[in-house]
Order: C-alpha cells, then structure tokens, then sequence
DNA sequence: GACTATCTATCTTCCAGTAGGTAGTCTAGA
DNA sequence: TCTAGACTACCTACTGGAAGATAGATAGTC
C-alpha cells in the first residue's frame, strides 16, 4: 500500500512523465493508470490540465530553492557550490530525465501565458542564483572570468539545460561533462 | 493561388509547426486546414505520422548540409564560417521559431528507435561540420583553444540548442548573442 | 450536516488512420 | 488518332480510441 497522498504522488508521476515525454505527452490517463485511480479524481485534485502545470512548476521552482539554499549553506566555496548545482543535472541525465524546466520551455508555445510566466520564473530564479555565485567568486578571486556576471550566468545555465538534452539523445553522460569542463575552464578554476 | 507542390507545403508548415509547438502538438488537421487540404490527403503523402518526422529530419537534413557547403565555398575563414553558421540561429529565434533538431530531442522519448537516430544523425552532422572548422581554425591559428574539437564541437553546439530556447522563453535574442559571444572569446577570437 | 476523497457514467472534441470513390493525366497499342 | 488502362492527386465518409472535462453519486470522516 502506497501511504504517500493521492495529490504527491500525481505530481510526482506527473513530473517524471513531463521530464521524459514532455508536457502534451502526458495525460490523466496516464497519470491515472499508474497511480490507481480514475481520471475524474486528478480533476478533483487539478480541475484542469494548466493547474497541475502550474503546481508542477511552482512544486519544482520550491524544490529549487531550497536546494541552491542548501548547497549555499554547505560550503561558502563558489566552486564546491558550482560542482553541486551541475551535480544536480548529471543525476537527472543519468535517470533518463531532463530539466522540467527546459521541457516546458520546449513545450511554450502551448502554454497559457501565465504558466509561460512560470516557467520563465523558474530560468530567472535559478540564473540569478548562478549570477550571485560568479560574482562572489570572481570578488573573492575563486574566479577570473570577464564581463557581467548574469550574461555569463544565463549562457551557462542554457549551455546546461542544452548540454542535457544532447546528453540523453545520445545516452552519453559525457556530453554533459565535456559541457561542464569548458565551463570550468572559462571560469578560470581547473578544480571541478 | 498556391503554385508550390502540396506534398511541399505540408513539410513547410509541418516543419514551422515543429519549430514552434513541438512535434506532439502538431496534428493532421492543422496542416490540412492551413494548407486547404483534407487530412486523408496527407496521409496519402505522408502514411503514418512517423513517415513524415522522418520526411521532415530527412529534408531539414539535407538544407543543412547543403547550407554548411555553402558557407564552406563562400570564405576559408572559419570564424567567417562561425558567424554565418551562429546567423542562422539567431534568425530562427526571431521567427519566433527553434531549431527543429532541437524541439525533436525535447520530444525523444515520444519517438521511434528510427527517428530518435535521425534526430541523432542531424546532430552529428552538425557537429562534425563544427568540429572540422574548429580544427582547421586552430590549425591555421585563428583560433587557440585547448582540448579536443569534437568535444568543444559539442558543446558549442548545446550552448545553441540551449540558448536558442531560453532566447525564445524570454523573448529576447541578446540571450543567444551572449552565449554567442562567450563562445567567441573562448576560441580566442573578439572578431565576430 | 458539512466536508473530503473518491467513484461511475457520460460528453464532446480531437486524433491518426482506412476504405473506397473520382476527376484528370499519361502512356501504349490498334 | 482514338481508346483502354494505369497512375496521380485528391476527395467523402467513416472508425476506434484517446483526450480533457463534467455531473452527480457515495462512503467515510469531522
């Protein structure tokens, strides 16, 4: 018996598929047959499709959150940050998965304009985490890159969500880590 | 009157549908409604909806490596190459549009085993187009980069296919120019 | 008696796909 | 030159199933 509740575990399946399939490829039925129960129930839950998008977005931005909170709590070294940020990604590539976030900004032109604003909500929270994280690490001389510490942030964090995809397209976790190299290098630290 | 072959105008707007809201939110019933058809007479073209991915990968393709030709006999440069290949991209983001190779790996997992490796193939050609120039460029000395060009090939090539959909998320197509102009300074040329 | 968490049953629309028909064009032989 | 048959490029009409969504019932809990 499954003690997890009805609404977790239809987002938790609902994430997965989206972080697979993508969004238009997953549907109640889906969701339905693999949780147990009848299609009618994630309506009382999600009464239509967009609100469990935007409770998939906004459960997967929180996660976020704490999580670059944690890793800022855990050390105070950029770099030991940056390592644990590209962690993330490495796992999610190795369980067959990619961003949720970047699916659904594969998926854009599909979306309502506010779940659109979601998913836009979720690239800049994480960019501007990353930003932060250069900037303190060129100040205390961790790094030594040039020019603005967002551009450069934004670059890499679309270089990372890219890197993802080709890295599951050809099921070779290396592309992510040759992607992940030429970032540390650019950075100015050989350490990773 | 439409003088372009029908079989023409349904990859057209096929390939537009792709580039802009994925391959699973692309139906039979759009194109016959844009193109003025019934959708029995695509399937008269096009059997099965995986017959005409894989016309659609098969064409895309071929313009590419068609396109990249081009760029060959047009200048020995390769960052004149570099320019004219990164152009591309950055007029495919203001049409409003992503690189269908691109929206086709987001939806890999909804694809046959013969598709998923045209989609692969349409990366490797590409790469190993980038790889090739990348070569010849820090051969001649035009550029100065470190490591092996096929993995930096690589990961040029993500950062793109990255930074072309977070450049359409946001609307906003200083996003690739700065991911563009990182890869710039990280082969040691500032000419763009 | 209200509320929660489900269910059954149903609806409409959309989807890819199929069977079979038709008007026009091309081709080969008498 | 006429014509029979093949071929092309569509069409109408239909199917079965999947999609998201809704109404209303029910059983259990507060």
């Amino acid at each position: 018996m499954n003690t997890i509740p009805v609404k977790e575990q239809i987002l938790d399946y609902a994430q997965s598929l989206v972080q697979t399939r993508g969004y238009n490829a997953m549907s109640y039925r889906d969701l339905a047959e693999e949780i147990g129960i009848k299609t009618s129930s994630i309506h009382y839950y999600f009464p239509t499709k967009e609100d469990l998008a935007v409770a998939l977005l906004d459960r997967y931005r929180g996660v976020f959150r704490d999580m670059l909170a944690d890793f800022d709590a855990e050390s105070p070294d950029p770099s030991v940050r940056f390592k644990r940020f590209v962690d993330v990604f490495i796992s999610t590539v190795r369980a067959g998965k990619v961003c949720m976030g970047g699916m659904f900004a594969s998926d854009l032109a599909t979306l309502s304009e506010a779940t659109q604003a979601q998913v836009r909500f979720f690239f800049s929270e994480c960019e501007e985490w990353l930003a932060l994280l250069l900037k303190n690490g060129r100040e205390s001389g961790r790094f030594t890159f040039e020019g603005s510490s967002k551009v450069k942030a934004e670059a890499i964090f679309s270089m990372l969500e890219g890197a993802m995809m080709t890295a599951r397209l050809f099921n070779d976790e290396k592309r992510l880590l040759g992607a992940v190299k030429w970032v540390h290098a650019s950075l100015g630290t050989t350490r990773i």
